[in-house]
DNA sequence: CTGGAACTACCAGGG
DNA sequence: GTAGTTCCAG
């Protein structure tokens, strides 16, 4: 199959078909990047070169996913042997191969951000550091900065300075003391192990470089020191190398991100070629007249003019109200009006915010509206308490020297509390070895007494059977042996509230995930699987395909697109954040964040600030964000339309004394605001639960709608819950559900 | 040792 | 408003 260009503009075409020595694309907002990279490695197969020789390194395993399909699309040739995913996931699957040259082994552990805050407390109680003068967060926080930056402990202790500096340095060392001896790497040490590897074996690099023949990199402008430094090593003997980036879209400067990563690019590879993407296909002339004027602000920033095709299109919509839960039922009213004026999709909106506590106001209103929702974000599926319990097990099963994962089956374990894990703990620290070493040994240990010596027999009972099982039997035979044995489902049936039912449900969906993994994976192992689900990210579980509105905050909505966008929350000190309110560096960011924001919307974009919000339980006042009062005269008047609270929000509220005055009500204004169109809108309130589809229910379950009988308010269905076996007739007004998945 | 009540820190974002 | 931690009675 012939590969056609036409597709591209010439500018695209250029930078695709340039394959050889080292490339900078910059590509403005929906200017096609994504676009570009997906043909340029179709190109590259499509020429002969070998998916093993493309190393291509996106921004979410999901990203990564759906290029993978395309490529494959495109050239009718298999694109899953191409070495594709986040740097985080292809430098885990690396280490595997190559841990223990650097002293681990290939079972070793990735802790997650709780795991290593876990570690930093320990530490610190180790250290005799109280953790009421130094937190421990803030703490972990500095380890993480450093190590982002390539600061080794050693050097750290020199250079540290004040008193928490000193602190940080002494829980670094021994932080990373105990990791090694855990065999255990953080999120960090993915990226710089590696580099570790790299530079302490060139005979590696050289494998991998010649290995790699061809390298890309998507979303560059937010790669970290240590990413760079990868990728420049990689490279370093084909100069084959395209990065991908908008400096204007760096959103991740806080978590180690430079954009000096594109400046020296040019230096460090002079030969580098040049492409700049400006048309941009995506979003309406006034959509990008108003991101233009928004991004000019800023100072530091490569010249770049974005421009457009498409039509002006509606004026972007800024609406202001006057309290969180009125602007919430703003959007919902609207999502209401435009489905049925124009025809769209519950899935052609996206609710976007700054921060993930604003998800509860908007999602109690589209609730209340009947309308379907997915929240990306939140606590994650694999961070629940009896997810995260099973998970422990699994992780000494493969790991026995994972003290963390220990520490948490000590605490799930009957008869066993503080005073016998800090017994344990002591014992391990003193003869230096892990802590369920200790536990299997405990029988002969005449320092355990013999009470805690019973307990601990179950732990190891199942962890050793389970240790010499894993070869041998299938990943989930084992997964589910463990469920079973740790008796995690006899405790909350017994339970027998709505709470352990979901948690019941949950550990269902853990046996699904660990089914689905094993058919769709080539080496299903148990290190896999722990692996894959320690690099998750929020946005990875995002199923565009579900019809439903999407809320999420802006960075998750990087790179896609949405018809209707709502960005919401344009507040000072929530819009630009309070911290960064203070640095210059932070605003651009926060500005570069509103500029991302903006340009995720291809039609349609309301943007909206309220005067009043709930913030920690308690009603504040807020100020309109500088970054609306920003916006030039002319894009006001041209591509903006501007909605202010009306009178009509107004409503006439009893006083004690003195008969009727105008003042708002944050209750009745939900009356009031949709009293002219309630009864039709009350109509479609259930427009969506008809005969077929799938909801979920709160205390019942999922199940499937066999009938609909009643009208309007009273409306009931029958509902068959197949969790429970049972057929309930629901009255909708009443119920607490949701829509899963229509048909 | 356990479980629930009381208290407190939090909400800037995430692999 | 909520999640996580601490405190205390049984
Ligand atoms: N040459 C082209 N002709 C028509 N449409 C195009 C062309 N190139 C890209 N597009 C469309 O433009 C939209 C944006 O493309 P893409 O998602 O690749 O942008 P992007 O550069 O990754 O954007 P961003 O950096 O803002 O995430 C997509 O809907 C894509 O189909």
């Amino acid at each position: 199959m012939a590969l056609n260009l036409k597709d591209l503009n010439s500018a695209q075409r250029e930078a695709v078909t340039e394959i050889e020595g080292p490339c900078m694309i910059i590509a403005g907002a929906g200017s096609g990047k994504t676009r570009v990279l997906t043909y340029k490695l179709a190109y590259l197969i499509e020429r002969g070169v070998s998916p093993y020789e493309i190393l291509s390194l996106t921004f979410t395993n999901k990203a990564a996913n759906e290029m993978k399909e395309r490529v494959t699309n495109l050239t009718g040739l298999d694109a899953n042997r191409i070495w594709m995913g986040t740097f985080h996931s292809i430098f885990a699957r690396l280490l595997r191969f190559e841990a223990d040259r650097i002293g681990f082994t290939r079972s070793y552990s990735i802790y997650d951000t709780n795991d290593s805050l876990n570690l930093v407390k320990r530490v610190m109680t180790e250290l005799e550091i109280s953790t009421e003068s130094f937190n421990p967060a803030a703490i972990h926080g500095a380890i993480s900065k450093l190590k982002n930056k390539l600061i080794l402990p050693s050097e750290y202790s020199i250079k540290a300075y004040n008193a928490f500096e000193k602190k940080v340095a002494e829980v670094y060392h021994e932080y990373q003391r105990l990791l090694l001896k855990s065999n255990a790497m953080d999120f960090d040490d993915l990226l710089i192990k590696p580099l570790e590897l790299f530079s302490r074996y060139p005979e590696i690099l050289i494998k991998y470089q010649k290995r790699f023949k061809f390298i890309l990199v998507d979303e560059y402008q937010d790669t970290n020191r240590a990413q760079y430094q990868l990728v420049k090593m990689l490279s370093q003997m084909y100069e084959n190398i395209s990065v991908v980036g908008d400096d204007a879209q760096s959103i991740y400067k806080w978590r180690g991100a430079e954009i000096q990563n594109i400046f020296d690019f040019e230096t460090d590879f002079p030969h580098r070629k040049i492409f700049r993407l400006e048309q941009n296909y995506r979003s309406t002339g006034s959509i990008l007249a108003l991101a233009g004027d928004v991004i000019k602000k800023n100072r530091r920033q490569i010249e770049k003019e974005l421009w457009t095709d498409n039509k002006k299109g509606d004026k972007v919509k800024i609406i202001e109200t006057l309290t969180d839960k009125d602007e919430a039922n703003k959007i919902a009213r609207q999502i209401r009006d435009e489905i049925k004026n124009k025809k769209l999709k519950f899935s052609d909106f996206a609710i976007l915010y700054r921060t993930n506590a604003q998800s509860r106001t908007l999602e109690e209103s589209l609730w209340n509206s009947g309308i379907p929702y997915i929240i990306v974000g939140g606590t994650r599926f694999y961070q629940r308490k009896e997810i995260k319990d099973i998970i422990c097990y699994l992780k000494i099963i493969v790991n026995p020297n994972d003290d963390e994962a220990t520490l948490r089956v000590l605490g799930l374990t009957d008869g066993i509390g503080k005073t016998s894990i800090e017994k344990l703990v002591l014992i391990a620290r003193d003869t230096g070895r892990s802590i369920y070493d200790v536990i299997y040994t405990s029988e002969t240990n005449p320092e355990i007494k013999t009470a805690l010596k019973k307990n601990l027999r179950e732990i190891i009972s199942i962890i050793e059977k389970y240790k010499t099982l894993k070869n041998e039997i299938r990943l989930s035979e084992l997964v589910n042996g463990v469920i079973d044995e740790i008796g995690i489902i006899s405790r909350y049936k017994s339970e027998n509230t709505n709470e352990a039912e979901e948690r019941l449900n949950n550990i269902e969906e853990l046996k699904s995930a660990v089914a689905e993994f094993s058919d769709n994976t080539e080496e299903p192992t148990l290190e896999n699987f722990l692996e894959q689900i320690s690099l998750v990210a929020d946005i990875d579980e995002f199923d565009s395909r579900k019809n439903a509105v999407t809320l999420m905050t802006i960075h998750s909505s990087k790179g896609l697109e949405f018809p209707v966008v709502f960005i919401t929350g344009l507040e000072e000190n929530l819009f630009p954040v309070s911290g960064s309110i203070a640095n210059e560096e932070d605003m651009e960011e926060e500005r570069r964040l509103f500029y991302v924001a903006i340009t995720r919307a291809q039609k349609k974009l309301f943007i909206s600030y309220s005067n009043q919000r709930y913030r920690f339980g308690v009603q504040s006042y807020q100020v309109k964000s500088r970054f609306l009062k920003e916006i030039s005269d002319k894009v006001l008047k041209e591509n903006v339309e501007i909605e202010k609270i009306s009178l009509k929000d107004l409503v006439p509220v009893r006083q004690k004394k003195s008969g009727i005055s105008y003042e708002y009500d944050n209750t009745a204004i939900k009356y009031n605001g949709y009293s002219k169109s309630l009864p039709e809108f009350e109509d479609d309130k259930f427009s969506d639960i008809k005969k077929g589809v799938k909801i979920n229910h709160e205390s019942f379950g999922s199940g499937q709608v066999l009938a609909v009988t009643g009208k309007g308010i009273d409306k009931k269905a029958e509902i068959y819950f197949k969790d429970l076996g049972v057929i309930k007739k629901i009255i909708l007004k009443y119920a607490k559900m949701r829509v899963i998945q229509n048909n």
